[in-house]
DNA sequence: CCCCCCCC
């Protein structure tokens, strides 16, 4: 790691032209918020000096960036927003947490830093889990998974069903535990692991993970997340794939059953732990479509009236203007980066108003400017700049949007129409109508894929959610 | 059909 460029101490909220490079220490499931339908997906980076500091990403970025932020890689970083962690939830203060969006420049360093990240985990030995039971503390293993069983259904003592899936670790004295992955883990971590190892011959496994597993009062083990250390393994999985060939055609490993552990071991007793079904069904974005007659207008003089976008998608880029890019939204390999405007205002008819905010046409048409003029002006706009208010009706196009869980409506102007334009001449009729009287319209919640690999192809990965598995241990083969 | 920046 060079020392060309930041620490992570040396970013605070506020601070500009940072770049730090940093390893993906950590990533952790998708999840769903509890009090909200947003999905967030929290990581764990370390800079060259092994600090640390957690970058959440949120709702589509998660998918977005599953391939750009891969679990042990490189990456140099700039633009996160960067904020003191919610006073609300945090333990210590001045905790700084990044988030990453579109905005963020992420480039890929091709450095192997495994070494940093092992040297900043301190491992228990298999020997030792039994002791971790009840403590309630985090704790991380590493071994090397040989073997995975096929996935099971259990009942929990609750009468839930559980779907779970077994692995085999090996450490390098060749002790074995049995990892019993639970839900999401199944579906996630396990079907790239099942994959991993089908690849290889019994000889040649590669498909080395670790595991960061914490522990829970009620004797079991979690698994919280996923780092992986492939170098660690490789050349002693070499030198031993006769030994290890033998441990699992023999299947020492499984003369202890899991089942002699099972009375102690078991899902979370704590209700937090689960997520509450209402907070996973009916996750609907309401979408409606209607007509305002008004007049609009710019409260909040001081924002941004544009942003950088993908000129194949419109999302939102981190590339400099002109910039041919690959898009990580849609995939484009020479998107260009190209301003769109964009406009926070007030919908104003003799009845009340709203605030709704307008993009790209609507935008440049209510403000009678374009993005270009938009993304060079540096001054607070004032009205000789750019239309700040409308002096007679026009109408406009909105679209509402409510989140079930959310009180308020957000809303965004589709089009705007001038009456003059249409009154008694040949436009009238050609406004953009498609959508009109559009019935609402209820979407799937997005992100269904797995987030550690883009190769979910069963669906039911919405099921969720107790992000947990438990490790057993079993008899040391020899 | 995109912006905002959300969670423990």
């Amino acid at each position: 790691m060079g020392d060309k460029f930041q620490l992570i101490h040396d970013v605070s909220p506020g601070t500009t032209g940072w770049t730090v490079k940093v390893v993906v220490a950590e990533k952790f499931s998708p999840r769903v918020a509890q009090r909200s339908p947003t999905k967030y997906q929290n990581l764990t980076l370390m800079d060259s000096e092994g600090s640390t500091v957690q970058a959440t990403l949120y709702g589509q970025n998660i998918t977005a960036f599953q391939d750009e932020l891969l679990l042990g890689k490189t990456y140099l970083i700039s633009n996160a927003l960067v904020k003191e962690t919610n006073a609300e939830y945090k333990a210590k203060s001045g905790e700084i947490q990044w988030t990453i969006s579109g905005r963020t420049r992420i480039r890929r360093v091709e450095e192997n830093n495994s070494n940093l990240l092992i040297s900043t985990y301190s491992f228990t030995d298999f020997e030792d889990l039994p002791k971790y039971m009840d403590s309630n503390v985090d704790i991380s293993v590493i071994g090397m998974i040989i073997d995975i069983e096929p996935r099971r259904i259990i009942q929990t003592r609750f009468g839930k069903e559980c779907q779970v899936q077994d692995l085999v670790l090996v450490n390098k004295r060749f002790d074995t535990v049995l990892l019993t992955m639970w839900e999401t883990f199944v579906d996630n971590e396990c079907k790239y692991i099942c994959q991993n190892l089908r690849k290889k011959t019994c000889s040649d496994w590669k498909a080395y993970q670790s595991l960061s597993i914490s522990t829970k009062a009620d004797s079991s083990f979690f698994i919280d997340g996923e780092f992986e250390l492939v170098e660690e393994f490789k050349s002693w999985g070499h030198t031993n794939s006769e030994i290890i060939d033998n441990m699992i055609s023999e299947k020492h490993y499984l003369t202890s059953t899991p089942s002699k552990l099972s009375s102690k071991l078991s899902v979370p007793t704590d209700e937090k732990d689960f997520t509450e079904i209402k907070n996973i069904q009916g996750l609907k974005t309401m979408k409606q479509f209607f007509w305002i007659k008004g007049k609009a207008s710019v409260k909040v003089l001081n924002q941004t009236y544009w942003y950088m976008s993908c000129n194949n998608c419109n999302k939102i880029s981190s590339e400099n203007y002109g910039d041919i890019y690959p898009c990580v939204f849609c995939k484009c390999t020479d998107a260009k980066a190209i301003p769109r405007a964009k406009v926070y205002m007030q919908l104003t008819d003799p009845t009340g108003y709203i605030n709704a905010t307008a993009i790209g046409n609507p935008a440049e048409y209510f403000l009678q400017s374009n993005a270009e003029i938009l993304m060079n002006q540096t001054l607070i706009p004032t009205a000789a700049s750019m239309r700040l208010s409308m002096d007679e009706d026009e109408i406009f196009y909105v679209k509402a949007i409510t989140q079930e869980l959310s009180p308020d409506c957000k809303f965004e102007i589709l089009f705007i129409v001038n009456p003059l334009q249409i009154a008694g001449d040949k436009n009238k009729g050609k406004a953009p109508v498609e959508h009109i009287g559009e019935p609402i319209k209820f979407l799937e919640p997005t992100t269904k894929r797995s987030l550690f690999h883009s190769d979910t192809d069963d669906a039911q990965s919405s099921k969720k959610k107790c992000d947990k598995s438990t490790i057993e241990i079993t008899k040391k083969n020899q």
